[in-house]
DNA sequence: GTGGTCTAGACCACA
DNA sequence: GTGGTCTAGACCACC
């Protein structure tokens, strides 16, 4: 039942991103609850530290309220999640354009580019490739 | 003289990365000396082990090689540098659209939000911002 | 507890062919722990630094993997670990030819003189010589 | 006209490897002069001081004898020069015997390893590949 | 506890 | 001069 991550990110970083995707994804809605550090952390094969340091990262940045005795939810200020949103794909395109120009690309190759990916294989794309 | 560098990010691999973009670039062109170790290390403000990890690094990817009390030079071989120029590329592109669609965003909207962000803010863009 | 090193090879090597050569004799299976640097560094009379190295060069190799904060362990892919035999098997088994060539010794001239050194001195072989 | 120098050897070891393999398969006799210094560099693209080092290290082998003035010679002591071929292939051996054995194979592995290897690809074996 | 990075300073072989 | 290795000692993030 455990899961892998890669050596590369922190696991508690990488657990949280998942989290975060679904929430963003709408997969989680407000209010929602989210599994409990322990049963969260033997799902993924963890330690249960790990994922608490997850839980206090994703309060740090508003997007869930832990509610003492009761558990961890996702917060219901709506408009809180539509910022985290806007500003992870800012910050997305933001790094891209930067990569792809340090590496001597104009505006337009990089369309070009991104447009040559997504017509040859972007279609198969899928969140569960290696 | 000393320059900045980022926390969350090793120095050696900071300054790998500059080099690299410098190379791919053309800047620095197949055959070129790169700064001996002790003068980058000077240059850059960080202790000479630090450029010298650099320089392994950079020689373990077939980037550079070193010819024994000569120093650092650029690989001749054009084939890698245009192969590691292919890879980066793909490697960018990919994390970019792996973390669009994580965010849950249809491949049309990818696009446009690239398109948006060159027309509005890329156009100032330019090598010499921080 | 200390134990000595030759001066033609670098230290970090040697401590590598060492646990290479356990790992690939099934001395040590995919899965086990290493010991920690510091624990090996004691053992062995050499600074953490060049144990550190050690690991980072046989996990550039695949042979090992290190999980954050629980430490360094043999590999589990056994694939790679049967490959890396066979391909150190088969390095050894060029460089010794071509060396016999270099000489002028003929192939069976080769065969000759392995055939002589397992009969003569052979028999007393064993891993515990220096 | 400049040859290629693995980076893995010190060159003036390369340069002296070369020089003794011909004079023990007798491409150069004894007595024969050994080019000069300055041609010798010349042609292998060297300093002349790289050069100047492989004669020294070849005459502290005694394999080679200066004579003031007029050049550097292949020792006409021919037990010197066959002393060191024997004593080069016994170490080549050791050192393959060593090696295999590292890896766990027994003494009937090595044999039938280097007995495949000789007959698959020893055939068309030469110096000259890369 | 673990591995990873960095500095300071030293010594070495090589060209 | 060059790169390569090693030690000593420190600090850090992660689990």
């Amino acid at each position: 039942m455990s899961e892998e991550f890669q050596a590369s990110k922190p696991i508690y970083i990488q657990i949280a991103d998942r989290l975060i995707n679904r929430i963003v994804r709408r997969e989680l809605l407000p209010g929602d609850k989210l599994p409990s550090v322990r049963e969260l952390a033997l799902q993924s094969g963890v330690n249960p530290n790990t994922v608490q340091r997850t839980y206090s990262e994703m309060e740090r940045m508003g997007i869930v309220e832990t509610r003492r005795g009761q558990g961890t939810f996702v917060t219901e200020k709506d408009d809180i999640l539509m910022g985290i949103k806007v500003r992870m794909k800012n910050d997305i395109i933001d790094a891209f354009v930067k990569n792809m120009m340090d590496l001597g690309l104009t505006k337009g190759e990089i369309i070009d580019g991104l447009n040559n990916f997504l017509v040859e294989d972007g279609g198969e794309r899928n969140e569960n490739r290696p």
